[in-house]
DNA sequence: CATTACTTAATAAACTTAATTAAATAATTT
DNA sequence: AAATTATTTAATTAAGTTTATTAAGTAATG
């Protein structure tokens, strides 16, 4: 309840040597203890506990690697975070797709793939008997929770979906409940004396997609802690983090960059709104443009790459890019980062694309003499993000 | 230097203490203890600690007010924060005014009043001549830190003006050391085997005025922790606070909503890009549009804001509220607050003009069906938003 | 190769800070 | 005087620190 307890003291600090290893990968305490500003003695003892709640690992040792040349010393243990047994359940729930996953208690590391992927049913009950069908092959006993990311407006607290323009019936839904109705995994063996029960269902957390997106882009590269993200699907979202932290308020609406009006825009937006920018720059509205101005091309997202790729900016998206730079400079304005990171549909179009919208920036924005405002481009790292959400349920529970 | 120590669970306490004292007035220790989740140990110890320092006071039991009835019990000591003697030097540095005040050790509280104020001189030399002179009247010894409020864009860490579009002269200035040979207050009186040294000059912190605002405001209703604050003066500037903390990386650049570029507009702006939102929206860019629309009247503020109390929100207005709009929304939608608090030029233009910008702000923000956006005026708290950042300074030290 | 010196890692012991709970004391009202 | 609430004192606990010790390596040397 209250904040100023000893207790919060040693979450506050397994938690920074969670998310250190979770950042650059394993270290010894005493790496750990130099990074962290702690003593040796701290760090010990952190990491014991870690390691007894099965949160870390101390990595084998290994004789065939050479040490670095003048590395005197006793060398010490690597420890990392423990990656089996799976004691999460990932679920994201997209437009287009669903993916399901049982992650270890710290999240995937790079390349790990998806074991279950699903194309998402287009209404409640049918997604949930998918979800059933294939939840039973998930190799997870006893999850800890279920972290669920889901595209649109979410209220995280209340675990409800406010809007979500693309799949309406999320709006009638109450995600939590129905999914405690699934069993997830193969059930406990029988314990003796007790029924054969399987796992009881997991507690349900929804994340945003587009603050799962940040969470991911800040674990990936945790030293560049300040940067806006965007991203680019069949909606818009931005999202921005400074500091190393996701910056949003309790309140459930953030990370809604795309429903930014645009003066002269008259597109009709899903959220019910007119001249929204991601009626111009999210999947549809590019595609929309791409037919206005090649009525004769054949309206799909791979043609529009093809054609992107093979003919460069032409004037409506380099209107549009334009448009998205005024959007993002004004977010940028504001909380003072430097960096813009582009996901998604935008990023796919290729580097011509990205440097146009860098150029659009880099003129509006206000500080282009303090240092040139950067504009890059990354993967989406949705997984990862929600790994990130699921290890601070592990760490540093409330 | 690292972050899980002990100390910092007692900053941590005897910070919310002093916030909740700031906020709510005085307090018995018991009633703080309840309200913050505390033991009633610990909260006794830390209201001590700050007894012992000067920074809280014990309130004089008074025997005449009644106490409420059913009432029961020994009743509690009152404790307040300390408003003699003065600790901090306040400095408000404005386009057209520089006020200056020594503040208790934690704030004015409404209604104090300024102790100095003069006219802005026109560049570093005079400025700082003027300073000193009033400086010598300042009822303070041994000031524990000098708070400096700046318009424009600042690098609080490294105390530097990086842009100020209407005072060119600080862009230059090395305000930390100009300061730094101002004799503040009277000197100390003559300690026996020493000489009669002035006070020490104390150190300086530049807090960006958007920031200053921002602070104040939070600080004047800690209970509404969640809002936008657009300011309109010479410039204009936008913070935003949620869950009671204002948004800010630790990049130097924030606050400069007003430099959001407004496409189809090609005003220049002092920043040196075309077509920032401020010079539109901002006292000078209202000037403009008014003398544009109506040549014949008089090209003053006085005489601006009377004609919009007596003629309404004429389109040339409407207009300019309309992209403000458009810039306040795309901030909401990134952060997720719904109210908007007003200060400074348009909020003199009168309620009418609330109005308007309030409608717009409601009809573009995609989330009106979940709860309407306020927004609201209030009066510029700069001062009160100085003197929080000074508590910060005495509580919580680094 | 075996031994010794040196370096760094990890742990143990003693101590410090700041929280806690339990009990005692103080100041009012009924 | 009894009840009630506020504050303080004393003892305990949690989690940090420093200092000292033990462990596990490399480097140098006979």
């Amino acid at each position: 309840m209250s904040i100023g307890q000893p207790i919060h003291l040693r979450r506050l600090n397994a938690r920074a040597i969670c998310q250190r290893l979770l950042a650059h990968g394993p270290a010894s305490r005493a790496d750990l203890a130099k990074v962290l500003g702690l003593s040796a003695v701290t760090t010990g003892k952190v990491v014991d506990d870690l390691l007894a709640q099965g949160i870390l690992q101390i990595a084998p040792a290994d004789k065939e690697a050479p040490r670095k040349t003048n590395e005197l010393g006793r060398p010490g243990q690597q420890v990392f975070l423990a990656r089996t047994p799976p004691r999460f359940i990932t679920l994201q729930l997209g437009v287009r797709h669903t993916r399901l996953a049982a992650l270890p208690a710290a999240g995937p590391l790079a390349g790990e793939g998806w074991l279950i992927q699903f194309p998402t049913p287009a209404d409640g009950p049918a997604w949930l008997k998918a979800l059933q069908a294939h939840a039973d092959n998930l190799q997870v006993t006893d999850p800890i929770a279920l972290m669920l990311s889901v595209p649109g407006v979410v209220d995280e607290p209340a675990g409800r979906v406010l809007l979500s323009p693309n799949l309406h019936w999320l709006e009638a839904a109450d995600l939590p409940r129905m999914l405690q109705e699934v069993t997830w995994g193969t059930p406990s063996p029988p314990a003796p004396g007790r029924q054969n029960a399987a796992s009881p269902a997991p507690p349900v957390h929804l994340v945003q997609e587009i603050r799962a997106l940040a969470l991911g882009q800040l674990a990936a590269e945790p030293a560049e802690g300040d940067f806006l993200l965007v991203d680019f699907g069949q909606g818009m979202g931005g999202a921005v983090v400074a500091g190393g932290r996701l910056m949003a308020g309790p309140l459930p609406l953030s990370g809604e960059l795309g429903h930014t009006p645009v003066l002269g825009n008259h597109r009709k937006c899903g959220c019910g709104a007119t001249g929204c920018i991601e009626t111009l720059a999210a999947r549809p509205g590019l595609l929309a443009s791409f037919a206005q101005a090649h009525p004769q091309q054949e309206r799909s997202w791979p043609r529009l790459v093809e054609w992107v790729q093979v003919n460069g900016v032409e004037p409506w998206l380099r209107q549009t890019l334009e448009q998205v730079g005024v959007v993002v400079v004004g977010a940028l304005n504001v909380v003072g980062v430097r960096r813009v990171i582009v996901t998604g549909a935008l990023a796919e179009l290729g580097s011509q694309v990205l440097e146009v919208l860098s150029q659009t920036v880099k003129r509006s924005a206000m500080w282009g003499r303090f240092g040139a405002v950067e504009c890059v481009s990354a993967p989406r790292r949705r997984a990862l993000g929600l790994a990130t959400a699921a290890l601070d349920r592990v760490v540093a529970p409330e």
